[in-house]
DNA sequence: TTGTTAAATAGTAATTATTCCTAAACAGGA
DNA sequence: TCCTGTTTAGGAATAATTACTATTTAACAA
């Protein structure tokens, strides 16, 4: 187990959360898993610890965390909600073929900003930036071609560097 | 109508679709709305023409318009889907108040590209930058503060310009 | 024009993820 | 230890989407 219970417990305090044995487990699991799981994905991985928990206490807990601003919840398609306990600001690469979720870990992402020919009254709080494609095992499973069925997808093809100073 | 029909029906043709009275209107009421709606707002706008149609026909028809790729699914949040007939790549501003979309149309975000650090055989097809934050009427009526709860929200603060040659 | 046929439509039922409701258990402070 | 509001667990309810199926129809060929 690599984070410390009591850091964990101290997060809890500081945004008044009380801390439950369940509440624990589920963040610490999110915590360490680097794949943005559903809510059904922790549930499975915490409740062989729990055989009495419901799977509506991990709805319940994700829910507390991310208005505690603990967790972030990551959507790719509208299928399910996918949650991250990585706060750091960082972006997602995600496979069209098995839905994976990968973190984008690139300093030049985040100095992006407001864009030209918004409204001027609209405040940007944060930007996300997802690209999609396909994994090297899906590529080799299912060929080469790109699923044009798959959700939130815009033909850019992208190609060259990134622009800007490269911190 | 600004949209020919004889447009729509070649675009049809070429991806061997059959041409609708119905798959025409939702076609047609998705390329002329700007505010990427669910499946229910265009069964809304829709339906007077076609007292008969069915919700059901409205999610057939934009599930074979996106697998002909004529139209694109959006998501902010998990809870419904939202499409998109505009197929020039652009991003998108999402008003966590509200939960309006409006395109972002700015060159300098086409060029980002292959970010650091992600598997070399993972092949990227696409990518789509989200700005979140707060319209200036959801500042206006609910205050500034940030909606934790919302989904997807990653806590970087965007403050200054884009990077790279201001093409 | 007419007939043929596969695709599209409409109506209904089923599924899935998530939320709501409520009573019992319990963490944290007095 | 006791209190009290929070959390949990269980079940029911909801909402979006998909599945099933009979009927209709667009596109094509004769
Ligand atoms: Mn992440
Ligand atoms: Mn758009
Ligand atoms: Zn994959
Ligand atoms: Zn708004």
């Amino acid at each position: 187990m690599e984070i410390p219970f009591n850091d964990i417990k101290q997060k809890f305090q500081g945004c008044g959360l009380k801390t439950t044995p369940q509440r624990t487990a589920i963040y610490d699991a999110l915590l360490r898993s680097t794949t943005h799981p559903t809510a059904e994905e922790l549930f499975a991985e915490v409740a062989p610890q729990f055989p009495m928990m419901s799977l509506n206490t991990v709805y319940y807990t994700l829910g507390a965390l991310r208005t505690s601003g603990l967790i972030h919840e990551v959507n790719i398609g509208h299928t399910r909600a996918r949650f991250d306990a990585n706060l750091s600001p960082h972006h997602h690469l995600i496979c069209l073929g098995c839905q994976s979720i990968v973190d984008v870990i690139d300093p030049r992402l985040n100095r992006l900003t407001s864009p030209a020919g918004i409204p001027k009254d609209f405040e940007i709080t944060s930007y996300q930036v997802a690209f999609r494609g396909l994994c090297g095992s899906c590529r080799r499973h299912t060929g080469r071609s790109i699923n044009h069925s798959s959700p939130g997808l815009h033909p850019t093809t992208v190609k060259g560097g990134l622009h800007g100073k490269s911190s």
